[in-house]
DNA sequence: CTTACCTTGTGAAGAAATTCACAAGCCACC
DNA sequence: GGTGGCTTGTGAATTTCTTCACAAGGTAAG
């Protein structure tokens, strides 16, 4: 199979987003060119998006709501539960770690670190948190898949070497900073600093 | 001048934060090669990115750090303060409108809102949360240039219109939903989710 | 069974973004 | 003031991504 851009699978979940949406109001089929719409692109795309994983449609038709969804699932490899730590507790990390919405896709928050002594044993929600220096200790025996870093820029790039070293394959940077990791780890970063100023240019640069 | 792709304007907030870095190191100036190794890039595209805006540097010795940061301020629109209103005062909102990073860019929040009426009125940090209901009147006067929507999916549109209404012209939405907005105004969502799923096509496509 | 009508899947065309590669310019040293 | 060594700025080439456009295949109705 070959190389599927990172755009592609971004439209992909919004695709899958759509057909739960779909799926809710009893929709049975849906087209390419209704998909488009909802997600504000082509229907040529969401086609040719679909094509590089197989013809999941009938022509004259669309696509079968449900089918299509299970597909996606797997293709984004929804069907199993990840285990992900969060690593950093403060105001960034701690909303995440109470956020809802990943358990709801399989994200399953295990644990949560600091390196802060004063923040280290504190309680949120159902987790205590964690002193950073257990975090090889622990990820032995619970084996976590996915990192989430929301730490200091300055202390990123150590925190993702530690995670990477601890064995996890996946990394999410909320950090401001760019990092480097093996080419065996996956690593996205959100930067919000960064759309802010994309508004700021768009602001300023007005027609 | 002819149109620049949002990518070129990240890569362009990036190349600033490098500046910054180096500005704090003493260095004086910085080639395009040393930018590009910072920020995983290639040298070419740093000089085209510039070359966009103008001919910022000197042959033979690369950039002044202190000048390019200063025309990059100017084209990303920093060298004013913006004003930003929050909605949405659940964990993601709270932990943004604590967050100090803003601040030091020029990004003022100046008001956070909800509707529900537990949260109205409650304190954090310097603020107090206001009736959401209050938005339109408070604009007037106020004249937010930023929204930052951090609601439920089902409400993001609805609000996404309100401040529209209200004035504001530029919105970043970290409601997991695509949103629409006139032309005139600019519009960034940040998706977590889709972040975090494609992790999980990374993890589970992997070589 | 046939006709009219849809919608997919996909090569080919087109647009956009990135990389190449090199002339032009600048500095420093002799 | 000439020479050698760097590094920029930028057309051209290349690669990547998107859109076009249409044959192929399917449904539904009569």
């Amino acid at each position: 199979m070959k190389r599927i851009a990172d755009s592609t699978v971004r439209r992909l979940s919004l695709y899958l987003r759509f057909l739960e949406e779909f799926e809710q109001t009893g929709q049975l089929t849906v087209s390419s060119e209704a998909l488009a719409r909802r997600g504000g692109t082509t229907s040529a795309q969401v086609r040719k998006d679909l094509s590089s994983f197989g013809s999941f449609g009938k022509r004259g038709l669309g696509y079968s709501v449900h089918e299509l969804a299970q597909h996606l699932r797997d293709i984004l490899g929804l069907g199993r539960e990840w285990r992900v730590i969060i690593v950093g507790a403060g105001n960034i990390g701690t909303a995440l770690a109470q956020y809802r919405g990943f358990e709801q896709r399989g994200f399953r928050v295990v644990a949560v670190y600091d390196r802060d002594p004063r923040k280290v044993g504190t309680r949120w929600d159902s987790f205590v948190v964690r002193d950073i220096a257990r975090l090889a200790d622990d990820a032995r025996v619970e084996r976590p898949d996915i990192a989430v870093l929301t730490v200091p820029a300055d202390d990123a790039q150590a925190v993702a070497d530690l995670v990477v070293r601890a064995g996890v394959k996946a990394v999410l940077n909320f950090a401001p900073a760019p990092l480097h990791v093996p080419h065996d780890v996956a690593l996205k970063t959100v930067n919000m600093a960064l759309e802010l100023e994309g508004l700021s240019y768009a602001l300023t640069n007005r027609d």
